[in-house]
DNA sequence: GATGAATGAGCCTTCATTCAT
DNA sequence: TATGAATGAAGGCTCATTCAT
């Protein structure tokens, strides 16, 4: 027995999200948001803080979901033994991501307002984070596997940052560009194995 | 002899740049930019038409002299001949970015408004013409060198735009990030020595 | 045994009185009293029926106070025989003061809200009452002494009005400027001193 | 030739006056003044910077001008000889008070404005510019004079404060009451000579 | 009696743009 | 060409108050 009218608040949120990746975060208008709603602008506050309050609502639970699932995935890859992580190398990558894409396109809308319509930083600050969960893991590779690749310098934390960057970059082209699923699932393995041969070179002992 | 005061326009475009920086696109103002140029904002109208034409003028030229300068660089090397290309795949790739590095930073302000605080989709456009420039030659390159990647659909016009695409994103990581010139530079020599590794196993016959 | 918790209702009070001396009737949020009080904003209501009902509440019971105590000190000046009054005029005002100081500094911030925070004519209303009362004792005193002055028109009501209501102003500009007590009772003394100097000419018969 | 409307700028000074005057300086709309005016809300803005802007450009000239009138009167009577000050001294306040309760007169509205609907300290502030100016001057001619009130301790900086104050007040109460221009000059006078009265016990060498 | 939630009304302010001069 | 002035539109936000629970 809710108290609350039966999908009111899902009424806001979808039209938050209309809202919002029609016209971008600035240029999105919370009282256009509200009116859509049937509801009062107040009600917005009430709920939400402010609009950034909303849009946070509307973006951080899958945001924190996928740093959790492929921090998960990454931490598994930690905890493998050296030998096994060499040897999986190619292989895990593609099951560690197994369920990134099909998270990514649950959450669709989410992901398209993170990605295209976020004010400041947003997006930049998330591809951050999970590059850091990306370099830590792939440090902690090196050091298990007794590559020299690091004290040589021919890996640094920038290069590291770079290539990560760019292959997280990489990911959310099929956001940006409404790829359907299986294309983007075809093309994300693509890009890992494709990483994966750029970086045997480098990673050898 | 110029009836306008020396220096006059150089003056919006100064401060214009600082507050588009500043404040992204959206959240620019055009007043602000007036006052802080001592100009009435209807001069602003008279010579950008408006607000984006501000913006355009600002960031235009660069970006069109960096798609000038990586379209000439590819279209040189898609006129050599197949076994030239080959051949050189790694090692012209530096040379062709050679410039690239030092044109991004002697329009770094201009490249990081495009990159951070461009309206819409300026930015994705942008991109995007890159990154059509690329693929177009990545797959005269493999049409010329006979390779059946294609044909057998290990490489798609998806897979292209994809790799491509987290190039790119790459690429401009270092404007993102205000790395110094001579960092960037190894970083993107080293991320097209990493792509250049990506691709081998992929563009054998 | 109260079945409200102890120091509830103080809290509200004290949360009130804070925000109003902060930032006058108008500008004061009820939302931000009833949050630094750790209670709903509706509690207000149920206790204090409104916003002006709590600044009643927290300003009435001292201005009451001071009203009763100066009516009290002027009608028992009131019921001296002439000769009586004529003889204490001066010695008798300072007595008759005596409590008023101490009492405005028992409820200091109470008199500060009147004076320096209260809504439309509040403190206007409230100087008119403290006049109204010291021109009756005025006249009536005038009368018993059977001075001619009224009659021949030296004093006139309004003249007495304004007069009083200088005195009153004087005296709550101690509460304005935050003086010390001991400060204030000199100050206030003196300005009664100076007051039946100002008088003597008048209402000799 | 006027460029602007004639009569234009007048209206919204008019309707600011009423609104400003109705409501107090918190609880008047800019909408309403820019309404009643024919007039859009942007253009207070523009002409008038802002809400204080508004209220200032309406209220400071007046405040000005009185600050003056009295200031150039108590300098002229700081600049008699002292026998000259000790002499005048009731019948020069009358004369220099001559045009003052006229000035305020002419000026009703915004002293109205001034003393009734200000925000904040304004009023105030403005009431302990002129006690300054006031103290100043009655400071200059103790000394002038001889007096040894000062050095003896009769009269302190504190006393001249609060006697000063009490008197200034007590002139705006005729604003206040709406108190008819004749009655005011009258009463104006009458606290003078009370005053008058009042400082002859002090003073005395 | 207490309160979480809702809300209509309203706030001041800023903006990009236009246009007569 | 340059600009001062005007403006319609809209913005995010806060408020006092109500009311069902």
């Amino acid at each position: 027995m809710a108290s609350r009218i039966e999908g009111y608040d899902e009424k806001i949120i979808a039209c938050a999200k209309e809202e919002f990746l029609k016209k971008g975060y600035a240029d999105a208008s919370l009282r256009t948001i509200a009116q859509n709603a049937d509801v009062s602008t107040s009600t917005i506050y009430t709920r939400y803080l402010d609009k950034e309050g909303l849009f946070r609502f509307l973006v951080e639970p899958a945001a924190k979901g996928l740093k959790d699932l492929i921090g998960r995935s990454l931490s598994e890859f930690t905890t493998l033994s050296a030998s096994e992580q060499s040897e999986k190398m190619t292989e895990y990558s593609d099951k560690g991501f197994e369920e990134t894409v099909p998270y990514i396109y649950e959450h669709f809308d989410e992901f398209k307002l993170l990605v295209t319509g976020a004010p400041g930083n947003y997006y930049q600050e998330f591809l951050e984070s999970l590059v850091e969960l990306d370099t830590a893991c792939m440090k902690s590779f090196l050091l298990r596997t007794g590559s020299k690749a690091m004290q040589e310098g021919r890996i640094t934390d920038g290069f590291l940052h770079v290539v990560s960057s760019a292959f997280y970059s990489g990911i959310f082209e099929v956001v940006i560009h409404d790829m359907p699923m299986e294309e983007a699932r075809n093309y994300i393995n693509e890009l890992r194995a494709f990483y994966g041969n750029g970086w045997k070179e480098y990673y050898q002992i």
